[in-house]
DNA sequence: CATGAATGAGGCTTCATTCAT
DNA sequence: GATGAATGAAGCCTCATTCAT
């Protein structure tokens, strides 16, 4: 724990993060043993303990990298604007780009959510994201540019939509990205109605 | 396999179906031994598979239970309703309170989307859910009652906004299924945008 | 952990802890696997997990039932004497009559002395024996048959001699264990000490 | 093995010694690891195998070292002293005494041997110390100070009580070295039974 | 139908030791 | 002399599954 690494020990670590994560993600963590883990980078087993813990460990690890990768993707895509509605399409986007291009990490955030240890962690992140987007709702209610609803609710609303379509037509049936951010965020913004008059 | 069962014989299926469930969705379903579960039934482990051929044909089934019941609280919801527009709001409601009342099944379907064992039976339940959806959408478009967009999209994106809605308020911050459903219901219609003037 | 168990498993939890403890003794604790006990035994694995909770468990279980057996041949010793100073006689040369005979369990309570996990019970065993001993020393101060010094002390002395003895000269240099225990006896009634006058 | 050692190299060797008997009598050789020496002295892994051919190597050089300390403290007890009866009580209370100050050598030899790759030495240096008794015991007896008794039996009882109540009262209830010291010179000296007459 | 017992592959982890730098 | 890194055998334990009764 907390070791002090050279060069090639830092390069080491994020080759394991990197493999198994993937590796969780296509076979299930459970089903993914250490030993494959290793075998696959073609060391020993020894490797593996000397820079994590425990197989928990690391699975942590990854899941707090997921989540800060996915954070920064979301704030740089906010970053210039300032108009609350543009700003949550934005982040909109940004969530559905850095999902399809992780799709391996958001399937390990999907299961995270199914195991008690692990459970903590990704709500820890959910709420992360919701209080992120907070402010950006509740100006535009204030504003009187958003339906005057519980901003958290619409924050909610909102990420899931994101992350459903995501799911269904990126990654599980292949869509565009792009597209599916347009789709997502029409939705948003205006529901399934057709607009009256 | 396939067994002519006693009465006493069905119901003791029924016990270990619900009591597994249970336990997978609480513990996980690695995390939950055979053992445990013929324990806490206080039976001996050939009970277990008499009923089940293995572990995994008691989660398929559980799995495929829920699917059905799921399926069944949404006919059963939009069954007297003609409107595509207050089927689609039913279908929305009934699956909330079912995802609400069931929530250890709500949990094992996440779970097994993530092993690819059991990921197939989910998504051919979901895409279940989109065919069952769909033609109520489809007419509503028709109709010119809802937005001119894939039908298919619309759908997903519905499943997307309840199906989280239902983890995010009810199961995680205990809020009230019908309030839940009332919200979702509304960013379904209409997004978060405000009314136009 | 407390199964209920049929004569067939008796019989094996007693192989178990028969074989064990043997290989214990002669090879060492941590130096003999669990997977070398069942081997010996010519059964899986599972086995020695279905009897004991682990190999911990089973080293303590050994212990408790070693000193069970030294107590139970003390007190069968002393049964029918009445007369202090003779019942400590006898206490001695059963004691190093049950060691010459369980020598591998009393290499075993030697050497769960040594290690933090075991030695409670070791100690605990200890203080029982000195306790056990101690109304029958005190019975002889009172008497005047024994030396005025603090029989706590008495009681210690006597119980290292005797166990001293029964290794030094019984189990390594392979002596009578009758002939040592008169030897222990003498040396416990009068020291070393040429008698006066 | 045998290096030409700096004075620094000498000293460091040194520090390993200390530290691994310590913490080997603490946690037991086997639950120390390697790793857990190096760390406390906040040196490489290299350091250590500089030092000593093994984990074994170091195990045995400490039990040669004690036995060699344990020795000496014997010898400088009894140099000025001419009476045998005496030279065996100051014997007695120097090794209560040496025990008492480095309780975690005597811990250690007392597990060297239940492990049969090290109890060779413990016995050879057992062997060694009835061997320097017995000249002293041997000319007791001779000269009518001492019971007419095989001088080997009267030297292993003798340690068997030095030993003995040094672990029970000093080490374990805390006592006085130099009055158990008392203790035991009385009870080798006279045993328990009252004087007579 | 049901139980206690058994199997044995495989999982996670530790650790003495060695090596490259 | 010394360090971080690596090795890989071996240890303890779990667990889905099967079998004898």
């Amino acid at each position: 724990m907390a070791r002090r690494l050279t060069e090639r020990g830092t390069q080491r670590k994020k080759e394991l993060l990197d493999v198994a994560s993937r590796m969780f993600a296509t076979d299930g963590y459970h089903t993914t043993s250490v030993t494959a883990i290793v075998d696959r980078l073609g060391v020993g087993k020894g490797v593996f303990y000397w820079y994590f813990d425990s197989k928990d460990a690391l699975m942590r690890q990854v899941l707090l990298d997921a989540q800060q990768g996915l954070r920064q993707a979301q704030r740089e895509a906010i970053a210039g604007e300032h108009d609350p509605v543009r700003r949550i399409e934005q982040g909109i986007r940004a969530s559905i780009e850095w999902l399809s291009d992780h799709r391996h990490l958001f399937a390990l955030l999907e299961f995270a959510r199914t195991e008690e240890r692990f459970a903590p962690i990704v709500r820890a992140g959910e709420e992360q994201a919701v209080a992120d987007a907070l402010p950006h709702v509740a100006a535009g209610v204030t504003a009187g540019l958003l339906r005057r609803e519980d901003p958290t609710v619409l924050a909610i609303a909102v990420l899931g939509v994101s992350a459903h379509l995501a799911r269904s037509l990126v990654l599980e049936r292949g869509a565009n990205a792009d597209r599916v951010a347009d789709a997502a965020i029409a939705f948003c913004r205006s529901g399934f109605l057709a607009p009256k008059g």
